[in-house]
DNA sequence: GGTTAATGATACCACAATAGTATCATTTGT
DNA sequence: ACAAATGATACTATTGTGGTATCATTAACC
């Protein structure tokens, strides 16, 4: 079980870097410097331009920059966009079975750990990471 | 993305069940009163005899009891029995990229939120629970 | 002692998520 | 015009999860 994906992990290291050179950088130079599979990589970014966290540039010389505060980019925010929502269990239980949510011990146990997950993922943006 | 799996789920809810009753219980009565498939089931608690957090009872009347006291299985036992080892991020880079596993920042955040939340499954048992 | 009701062991299948790859179209600087 | 970049999209591979199916074994009960 893991709770960040490749995806995820990629994704962050690529804005981290791009967030410390302050330019437009290219698919192929992130490549270079992070070691992961190219075409992977531009997925990865075309997919943060689409979410409005990069911007990207075509043509000779294009690539991406941060279109947002580097403040502003969470880890849960990325996290969102590569792996959907974030929940620790979705109480599998039919309905029938366990009518009252509000009742249920280990759910409650389990929700008040996922706010703290969630909390501290919120907390902690790229800029505090470079 | 999930933190805990229906396996886990099923297992904690039926080991709660058969904690609360203190006696033989077999998969047809958990079945009832659970609602979850009975191979399935089957499977958990086979599982869970193996790990010795059950133990079994072949023949008539036969079925699952406790092993051992419910202060003794926390949320987090279940969950590696059924889930392998709980990590949120294992460094996706490759050595050669990222050396120096003790500076990376992203890491040492991300490895103090895993602290917390295994910290906190570690304390729940299911003494607790029911 | 045979029948029946239970678990043990094991192999198999289905589906979804993750982790990629491949290809062609489009844009832009030189 | 050409080369270097991204956009869009479709495809494939692997793995984890969530099961199902089957036969063997055990033990209570008549």
């Amino acid at each position: 079980m893991k709770l960040i994906t490749r995806n995820t992990d990629y994704a962050l290291r690529a804005i981290c870097y791009i967030s410390i050179h302050q330019r437009i950088v290219s698919v192929a130079e992130l490549v270079r410097v992070l070691g992961v599979p190219q075409p992977f990589m531009r997925k990865i970014l075309q997919k943060l331009n689409q979410q409005k966290i990069l911007q990207s540039f075509k043509g000779s010389n294009g690539g991406f920059k941060l279109k947002i505060s580097p403040h502003k980019i969470s880890i849960i925010k990325i996290m969102r966009i590569f792996q959907g929502r974030i929940g620790i269990n979705g109480c599998f239980l039919k309905k029938d079975i366990c009518p009252n949510r509000g009742k249920c011990v280990l759910r409650k146990k389990i929700q008040s750990i996922e706010d703290n997950v969630i909390r501290q993922l919120t907390q902690i943006n790229i800029a505090a990471l470079v």
